[in-house]
RNA sequence: GGGCGAGUAGCUCAAUGGUUAGAGCCGACCGCUCAUAACGGUCUGGUUGGGGGUUCGAGUCCCUCCUCGCCUACCA
């Protein structure tokens, strides 16, 4: 039994997440939390809204909000949204927290106590009639090189150039339109990320098992010499830059970076959670080094935007504290799942969001299309006809109709009961051996967070019960030789149970149906790869019973419908 | 501009430098009749983005060009 602390990206507070964020980093976090909790090891899986930043506090503006009544709000939806997808996170927490105020300010004492960090003055763009500083991004106007006339003060989209908002021709806020802006003088605390790189790098060269993308991006940041971080912004929502209730001199009006705050949340929403508990010191068994979490795995999961920000940034941060604070172990990071080979938009009203997925379909059609074209490769795309194509095949006829078909049979021929008598033969010890080769190969891709790979494998065994039932011909050995048959259901009946086992960690809602049908309470332990006994767990005697349709299928009118109303092809 | 990744069957994706590049879906045909018109089987389908090179041997390694995506540190 390991330890297992898991961490999914956390999602940004501004709305509702759509599908794309779900498939890179949740989904994909939770499938691993279920299927590690399955084989027995303690796991802790947490997970959080990042609510602070510019965006949230422009997207409350716009809701007509307090930023503070709008984050705990929009919390509260993704919460609930995450629930109704089984995320079984043992804590979904807010970087808004307390506790990440606290740690937050403490981590940026100890690094401060480490002379790590640096006063320094930028010059910004202040709106005037904003009232703000807008970042580089916020700021829009005619590109200097190309003459586009809405180039972003970070990069023109038009012809892909960096720069710098006061490059920009004619600026204006992208906020509000208004073009009285000024350029001002600001402090900002930085980060002297430079003198942490030779222990980060030494870490880092110790990550010889992370995925190529993670190790890329992190060598590219050392290569090109690490870059001193500016972790404060002059924004109102957001970490305070204070020290135990004591404001820092000249930062009253300004807060902490978001993404300083951020990452910290991870290990803030655990105290939050052990704080909960009334267990206020249960936090430090899984980030302390010093205090019992030395033998902890610590897995993360992102899209590949975030990858240098765990690789580098936060652990720079950790790092500098000098403090024992866990690292991250094992990295997993995904690509984008798009929109017909384009992007999910919002105001293009492009792609489907969490919450309204969830009013088509029941939340395990799209956690298995999901897992099943997981974006871990290279970016995968979303489609109606292949999201149709695949649920149809795979959940209906696949899987809900073999267990459909063989409780049914069992019904009409044999009572309900799962029959006794008789002894495995051939075709039987064939199936042990499928299924054994089959078991070793998803739980493999299950530990190496192949997901792809793991549906696939669960899928194969699924098809294995319908091969068998096929060969072996229960409704024939059933005429000539009932004992013969009575083999074969009990078989069949036992991949049942096995069904509703596999299908745990992908597919939770439909694996408790299964199992309710066999008579079986979820959770339940990972199978090993011994077929022969995991094939005969489901005893002789045993009631089943068959219910409603496990997955219906969709409708070709379904998906017209549901085209027009979110936009498909022709998007 | 720089860095990284990707481009393989109609579609979505596999393939430690090593038989004849595989699987699912789609399509065609055959079988079965327990089951959600479900299931099983067979078959069709490829100039591996273009062009060069290394090698006994290249989807894989090298060079170059094209296309797409991500990052490029003040969006998160």
């Amino acid at each position: 039994m390991s330890r297992i602390l898991i961490t999914s990206a956390l999602p940004y507070i501004n709305g509702i997440k759509h599908l794309g964020n779900l498939a890179g980093s949740m989904l994909p976090a939770d499938v691993y939390a279920r299927f590690k909790r399955a084989r027995g090891d303690e796991v802790l899986f947490i997970c959080a809204t990042d609510e602070h930043g510019t965006p949230a506090e422009l997207a409350a503006a716009k809701a007509g909000q307090d930023v503070r009544t709008y984050c705990a709000e929009q919390h509260d939806i993704q919460k609930s949204a995450g629930e109704a997808y089984g995320l079984s996170f043992d804590w979904f927490g807010r970087s808004s927290s307390t506790e990440n105020r606290d740690l937050t300010q403490s981590f940026a004492q100890a690094l401060e106590d480490n002379n790590l960090i640096e006063e320094r003055v930028d010059r910004m763009i202040y709106s005037i009639d904003d009232g703000r500083f807008l970042p580089d991004r916020y700021v829009e106007g005619t590109c200097p090189h190309c003459k586009f006339e809405k180039a972003r003060g970070d990069q023109c989209d038009n012809c892909g150039r960096l720069l710098d908002p006061t490059d920009l021709i004619d600026p204006y806020s992208s906020v509000s339109g208004s073009r009285n802006l000024e350029v001002r003088d600001t402090s900002h605390l930085y980060l002297l990320q430079t003198r942490v790189e030779p222990e980060l790098r030494a870490w880092i060269d110790t990550k010889s098992d992370w995925p190529q993308l993670a190790k890329s991006i992190a060598h590219k940041h050392l290569e090109e010499g690490l870059i001193d971080r500016g972790i404060t912004r002059d924004l109102s929502w957001g970490v305070p830059v204070a020290y135990e209730g004591t404001p820092r001199p000249g930062f009253e009006n300004k807060v902490f970076y978001v993404w300083f705050d951020a990452p910290i949340e991870y290990i803030a929403a655990t105290q939050e959670y052990f704080n909960q508990k009334g267990d206020p010191d249960g936090w430090k068994r899984w980030w302390r080094l010093d205090q019992g979490a030395e033998d902890v795995n610590y897995v993360q999961l992102m899209g590949k935007d975030n990858v240098a920000f765990h690789t580098v940034s936060f652990p720079a941060t950790i790092i500098g504290s000098g403090q024992p604070w866990k690292l991250v172990d094992t990295l997993k990071a995904f690509n984008w799942l798009n929109w017909y080979g384009g992007k999910f938009s919002t105001s293009m009203n492009r792609g489907v969001f969490m919450d309204q997925a969830l009013e088509l379909l029941p939340a395990d059609y799209w956690r298995w299309y999901l897992i099943a074209q997981s974006p871990e490769g290279s970016d995968s795309s979303f489609t109606w006809e292949q999201f149709q194509s695949t649920i149809n095949k795979d959940l209906a006829d696949v899987l809900g109709n073999f267990v459909n078909r063989i409780v049914k049979f069992t019904e009409s021929k044999f009572g309900g009961i799962v029959p006794e008598g008789g002894e495995a033969g051939p075709l039987e010890q064939k199936l042990y051996a499928d299924l054994s080769a089959l078991l070793t190969e998803a739980t493999e891709a299950f530990e190496a967070i192949e997901m792809r790979k793991a549906a696939q494998a669960v899928r194969r065994i699924w098809v294995l019960g319908n091969e068998y039932l096929q060969e072996a011909a229960p409704w024939t050995a059933f005429k000539t030789d009932p004992e013969r048959a009575a083999v074969i259901v009990r078989h069949g009946l036992n991949l049942v149970r096995l069904y509703a086992v596999l299908s745990q960690p992908l597919i939770p809602f439909a694996a408790q149906t299964i199992a309710d049908s066999a008579g079986l309470s979820l959770p339940q332990d990972w199978p090993t790869t011994d077929a022969q006994t995991e094939l005969s767990k489901l005893t002789a005697g045993t009631t089943v019973k068959s219910g409603e349709v496990l997955f219906k299928k969709i409708e070709d009118d379904q998906l017209t419908t549901w085209a027009e109303r979110f936009g498909g092809a022709e998007a």
